[in-house]
Formats: C-alpha cells, sequence, structure tokens
DNA sequence: TCTGGGGTCCTATTCCTA
DNA sequence: TCTGTAGGAATAGGACCC
C-alpha cells in the first residue's frame, strides 16, 4: 500500500486531500509512522523523529494514528488477496506477498492478476497501491518499490502502479541498485560493505561468498551472496508461527521511580498475557528490556519451568528481572515479552497454576497456589462483555479508573510531554 | 535530527550436563 | 571421584524489517 496510513485517514477525512499529512507519535518523543507524499515533498519520512518532521513541514497536519482502523481495512485488503490464492502471507498491515502460480489458469498471468488488484483494491476500497511481480520473493518486494510514487524536493512522480520483473531480466534489473535496496542491508552492513568498496548489488554479484561472510557474518554472508546472484528459494508462507508476544512503551520524560516501573510492568504483563490468552498462545521464556535516557538498552530473560500466559505469572517473572538492573539513572523505554511459545493445551486447562516470584523461576509450589488460569478465564469473559477497562490488576487503579494497555496506544511514541503520572 | 513499537533472526558468550 | 571437553540450552545484544 501506498502511504497507507495517510491513506486510510484521507480516505476518512476527504479534506485532507492534496495536504501533507503525517501520521505518528505527535510528543516530543514520538516519530513518524506513515506520510502523504504531499508531506514527503518537504523530505518528511517514516521513522524520523516528528520534532524533526515538524520543522520540515510545519504546517503539516499532524494525527495521533487509529491502529484498529488500520487493522480493519487491513483485513478487508487481505479479503480481496484471497479471492485470488490462498497463499498470502502478510508481512505487516500494509504489505504482503502472494504466491499466485496457481491462479493464473483462472485469473491469467500473475502481471494482470497485479493489474486486477490494484485496480478492485483503489474501486472497492479506495486506497492506492503498487503491486512488484518478479518469480522470486525478494524480487518482487523490489519490483514493489519500483512500481510506487516517489517524491522528493524537486516534487511527487507518479509510479507505474504495477512493475513487472521478466524472467531472465533478473540481473539487469538488480545490477545498478544500492546495496541498501536489498532486504537484510541497514546501515551496519552498508556500512561494512562500503569497507569493501562495494556500493551496488552489481559489485556485491562479483564478491566470493567467503569475503562476504568474513565481513557480515557467516548466516548473513550466505544470504547476501545469493541474493546478489537472484537466488532465493523461500516460499510464501500464509501461516506463519508468532515466535514472541511483546509490550514496550517510551515514556515522555525518565522514569525514576521503582514503584511506578513496577507498576507498569503489571500492567505490560496484562497486555501480553491478554494478547496470548485471545491467541491461544502460553510461553516459558519472559524478557525485560530497559532503555535508559543515553539510549543504552538492556535485556534480561528468564526461562521458566512451564508455560505460562498469566498476567501476573508474567509480571512476576519480570519484576524479579527488573530488580537485578539498575534504573536509578532513569527509564526512557520498559518493555516486557514472552518467547518460547507454543500453543496453549486446551485439552488440559488444569495443568497451570499460579506461582509468584521466585516460585515461578524454580517450578516449586505447583499446584498449592491459585488457579490463575480460572480468574484469567473470568476476566476474559468479563472483558468480551464489559470491555477491556471494566476489570484489571488492582495495582493499576487511579483515581477510580483502569489504565489498561491495548495493542496501538502508543504505537509511535508519547502522544504527550507529560510524564505518565 | 536524536532516534517508536512489534516483531524476526543471527551471533557470541556463558553455563550446565553428559 | 576428579577432570577435561563437547554440545546444547539459556542469555544478551545487535541488526534489520515495516
Amino acid at each position: 500500500m501506498d502511504a497507507f496510513y495517510a491513506a486510510v485517514e484521507l480516505l476518512d477525512d476527504p479534506s485532507l486531500a492534496g495536504r501533507p499529512v503525517i501520521v505518528g507519535g505527535t510528543g516530543r518523543r514520538g516519530v513518524v509512522a506513515s506520510c502523504s507524499y504531499e508531506a514527503r515533498a518537504y523530505g518528511v519520512r517514516s521513522a524520523m523523529p516528528s520534532a524533526r518532521a515538524r520543522q520540515l513541514c510545519p504546517h503539516a497536519v499532524f494525527l495521533a494514528g487509529r491502529f484498529g482502523r488500520y487493522s480493519e481495512v487491513s483485513r478487508s485488503i487481505h479479503g480481496v488477496f484471497e479471492e485470488y490464492t490462498p497463499l498470502v502471507e502478510g508481512i505487516s498491515l500494509d504489505e504482503a506477498f502472494l504466491d499466485v502460480t496457481g491462479a493464473e489458469r483462472l485469473f491469467g498471468p500473475a502481471a494482470e492478476i497485479a493489474v486486477s488488484i490494484r485496480s478492485r483494491i483503489r474501486c472497492e476500497l479506495g486506497l492506492p497501491c503498487s503491486v512488484g511481480v518478479a518469480g522470486v520473493k525478494f524480487l518482487a518486494k523490489l519490483a514493489s518499490e519500483a512500481a510506487k510514487p516517489r517524491a522528493d524536493l524537486r516534487g511527487i512522480v507518479e509510479g507505474p502502479g504495477v512493475f513487472v520483473i521478466e524472467p531472465g531480466r533478473e540481473l539487469e534489473f538488480l545490477r545498478p541498485l544500492p546495496i541498501e535496496a536489498l532486504w537484510g542491508v541497514g546501515p551496519a552492513t552498508a556500512t561494512r560493505l562500503r569497507r569493501l568498496g562495494i556500493t551496488t548489488v552489481g559489485e556485491l554479484m562479483g564478491v566470493p561468498e567467503d569475503v562476504l561472510q568474513g565481513a557480515v557474518g557467516r548466516a548473513h554472508g550466505t544470504h547476501l551472496a545469493r541474493l546478489a546472484r537472484c537466488i532465493d528459494d523461500r516460499e510464501v508462507e500464509p501461516n506463519r508461527d508468532v515466535k514472541s508476544v511483546s509490550h514496550e512503551e517510551t515514556y515522555p520524560v525518565d522514569v525514576h521511580d521503582p514503584d511506578q516501573l513496577g507498576d507498569e510492568i503489571v500492567r505490560m504483563a496484562d497486555a501480553v498475557a491478554t494478547r496470548m490468552r485471545r491467541a491461544g498462545l502460553v510461553g516459558r521464556t519472559i524478557n525485560l528490556k530497559v532503555r535508559y535516557g543515553d539510549f543504552v538498552t538492556r535485556t534480561r530473560a528468564q526461562t521458566v519451568p512451564e508455560a505460562v500466559a498469566e498476567g501476573p505469572a508474567i509480571a512476576s517473572v519480570a519484576l524479579a528481572l527488573l530488580a537485578g538492573v539498575d534504573v536509578a539513572a532513569g527509564v526512557r523505554l520498559l518493555g516486557v515479552g514472552v518467547s518460547n511459545l507454543t500453543a496453549a493445551d486446551v485439552s488440559s486447562p488444569e495443568q497451570l497454576h499460579l506461582e509468584l516470584g521466585a516460585d515461578v523461576a524454580a517450578g516449586r509450589n505447583r499446584g498449592r497456589l491459585v488457579g490463575w488460569r480460572h480468574a484469567a478465564g473470568a476476566v476474559e469473559a468479563v472483558r468480551s462483555r464489559y470491555g477491556d477497562d471494566a476489570v484489571g490488576p488492582a495495582s493499576l487503579l487511579k483515581d477510580g479508573s483502569l489504565r489498561i494497555k491495548r495493542p496501538g496506544d502508543t504505537q509511535w511514541g508519547p502522544t504527550t510531554n507529560e510524564t505518565p503520572e
């Protein structure tokens, strides 16, 4: 999708048409999530600090973003995709790979399917999109980039909308591209490659694999050597397993109070647990992430004997991990996550019991403590009927209302410049 | 310029155990 | 029983993606 979040805002408010629109965190520490091509013409880009975007384009319309709405539109888009093929691999809300090899008999060649999908999304959903067609995944991604409009300080240039890389012409397409165009080449890898005198994919093609491995690591080197030669045998995977679930938040002002951080852990653990239960997942490794004011980031993890998906159990481990981290310098960002996931065993709901603190870590006292899974189920039932704010950990009760964290609440950084309390 | 949130994957190191 | 070692799991950090 082209400038997806901004395009959805424009769809819901046509008065924004033709104006620079910037969606993202509106506070001092926020970043740009998406912006219209009118804003890009001023040099605004996604992931840019909002403050910088404001300097570049002060007259832009700044919007905080509505994650739920974008998810809803995303589902409609996927609905269109799935009318062509069941082999749809979503990369994000606004991007997906489609394997249409089996659909060509019904709908015509891939290039025609691309035109058809683009036109249907435009007509039925009112949103602009660009489609890349190629024989392998990473090339299709690059083709879609080539299909998009471009905007820089000279103005906006429309893209072709659909860009096809014909079989046999792959290397010709790849050769002039900068190395940063390849998936997996970010600033760090690009710097290392440039030290070897490599700036384009064409130059990368001529470098032996072992030299690349020496420069960027074994797996990464092999991967890049293959991509440069257009070797990519990754399949389109429609149902990829989720590997981790996490919540993290940057505060408008660094937090120094350990008690406040403790409350935040409980709140995030509750949010993670809720999402895990709704996804039917349990996990064994609890992860804590702390970022200080100077951007130095510490992570701590602990693997417990039995998989959990209950807020109090996740919180107790995360609190123990937090106790081992020095927070005196002030915390800019705090995060709680669970990995090492497996599907919850619905056939034996009795297997899990709440085990607090050291007991969780050591796997002690199984069965002695209250069955929190039952409590979690009750919480879920109340929330589905009365909303997420209807029930939650007592420690999150402030001024008569609960501060429950929902996905997308602070998706792109704080929306204020004030402290959370 | 001053850097979000939710992820995945890779690498190096450490620790435990056979 | 002690010691050295190899391998695996856990842990920490970093790079990258949208």
